[in-house]
DNA sequence: ACAATCCCCATCAGTTTAGTAGGATAAGTG
DNA sequence: CACTTATCCTACTAAACTGATGGGGATTGT
């Protein structure tokens, strides 16, 4: 379960503006202000975020962000697999451990990390921005 | 919860180790065979484990590893530091979420990785190599 | 016209990862 | 003693990933 830094500020931002819900376009400056998130970089994110849908956006004076969609419906499993990818075992475990691989032997190993994969799954695929709010 | 496949070798060649205790020393080569585990890699991770006194030793004709503690006291958490560093969360998570941080609002943000921290501590760290073997 | 703001891609330095290579050292065998 | 087998230990490398930074272009409101 490895957090890249892109996913903690997608999370911040999406939280922030989740916050901010009823008011207008929040740009991102103010996002990267508030959350103190380096702006160019947040900006790529917002930029992520808005292509999968999960963002709106104006351009121009007064322009910014808004959600796309209402903060509950948007759990946390969503961002983080956005941008770190498959959740919680790596790589490395997916393929190694659940899928078909020469060495069938270890069985229990599998099964360890597999209750821990589900287990983080099911906890960040029940929580929303909302619950976080 | 990222695992290296440096970890990965480490947990197969100690399962190993676990399943032929009784056995003499174990050569690098028969644990790379059995695990398809490149064997110089295997060596450099046996080694580690060797500092770190999960195994003993021996050179020459007829050495190889054995398990320095009983089975039943190396946790997959042990093994897991010892080549990923902390546990569950990352660096980023804990740096972040864990430690004091200008942005102290989102307590809820971690609150949920808390606990999935601690649910992926718990498991690693009371499932030993006997529960596996 | 102009300023603010998003859009979008290119680049980059540093770190990590997965492995390879090679030789030094030690132990058992004839 | 010489030889073989194995561990010990360091150094190196290619590729990927991470966390940014930079620079313009496109749009919109005033």
């Amino acid at each position: 379960m490895k957090l890249t830094s892109r996913s903690e500020y997608a999370l911040l931002a999406l939280v922030y503006l989740a916050r901010h819900e009823t008011e207008d376009y929040i740009s991102a400056e103010a996002i990267a202000l508030a959350q103190k998130i380096p702006l160019k970089f947040l900006e790529q994110i917002l930029f992520a975020l808005k292509r999968a849908k999960y963002l709106r956006s104006s351009k121009g004076q007064h322009g910014g962000y808004h959600l796309a969609k209402p903060a509950d419906k948007i759990a946390l499993a969503d961002i983080i697999r956005l941008f770190d990818g498959a959740l919680a075992p790596t790589e490395s475990v997916s393929k190694y451990f659940y899928e078909s691989t020469p060495i069938e032997k270890e069985k229990n190993l599998v099964k360890v990390f597999k209750g821990i994969r589900d287990y983080v799954s099911a906890t960040l695929e029940t929580t929303t921005i909302a619950d976080v709010v």
